[in-house]
DNA sequence: CGGATCTCAGCTCAACTGACATTT
DNA sequence: CAAATGTCAGTTGAGCTGAGATCC
């Protein structure tokens, strides 16, 4: 994030498709930026947050409920674990499983993601007034439901 | 782009920065489609594009006027001589140069390229009104001028 | 010498693919 | 047997870093 223009952008500049994988390079950015100075990463906060809101589950049922790949699970689950932020027991009443819980210091560590994230939120939406805010998100919402539901990722 | 949902993603689904990378995401996707109908990627598009628009350049100014990165423009320009799309002459004034220049099928390739990404323009922003959509590109310029400033990405 | 230009190798991060062993 | 689960290795794509050679 440092790359100086001789002159301006050019003519896709105003594009929507353009605007949006910009802007949502900066809301990344801010994001990630939130999160790691809890060192922590977006898909540590989605498994915690999936996990206080729907309990205790295997790891194929956290994938599908927060929209990550099994095989990045692993990773992330590892990881939580080592922190003691999750906890990682077989299920007895199915050998293939593992049930992944939520500890205390997990909820913690939920709770401080959460307010990091609110807060690049704010500074993401710092130009605009609360008004523009609200038709900001419904405009990306009614987008994101269109194209979630053709391609099947709603 | 087909993972099931057991249920719904989650709480972080309204968030704007989630709409924001979602949405991008979409339309980074029907961006991509179109162009590689033709053969082709992103930073293709964007070295005809600016030398269309500013005439042949070094490397290193078309880095700096497309915003890629004078390493990845190595391999762009690579590939768009092999295709003999651009021409690429050393400059005789200053022998660290390479001249970049458009070549008459770099500028037929340039107008397919136009009409892809116009397609996914419309496909992308489908579900919204003409005046819906002059609301959202606004905001989101607003948006992008704001955190390029800050960054020094302008 | 400082600074610009070009090239190459490699890295990050999120998302995804394929293969495999185990269990149901 | 087919299907689900967990694990591991590897790939993609846009963006970035670092090192080096050459030249101004």
């Amino acid at each position: 994030m440092e790359s100086p223009s001789e002159t301006t952008p050019a003519r896709w500049g105003s594009l929507p498709s353009w605007l949006l994988t910009q802007t949502a390079g900066h809301a990344h950015r801010l994001v990630a930026e939130g999160f790691s100075s809890a060192h922590a990463r977006g898909y540590h906060y989605r498994v915690l947050a999936t996990l206080e809101e729907y309990g205790p589950a295997s790891q194929a049922a956290l994938g599908r409920r927060s929209g990550i790949h099994l095989s990045d699970m692993v990773a992330t689950v590892n990881e939580l674990a080592d922190r003691e932020l999750v906890e990682r027991v077989p299920d007895l009443s199915d050998r293939r499983r593992n049930i992944i819980s939520l500890t205390a210091a997990g909820k913690r560590q939920l709770r401080r993601l959460e307010k990091r994230l609110a807060e690049a939120q704010d500074e993401l939406l710092a130009p605009l007034s609360p008004d523009e805010r609200q038709r900001l998100t419904g405009l990306l919402s009614r987008l994101l439901d269109h194209h979630d539901r053709r391609t099947g990722t709603g």
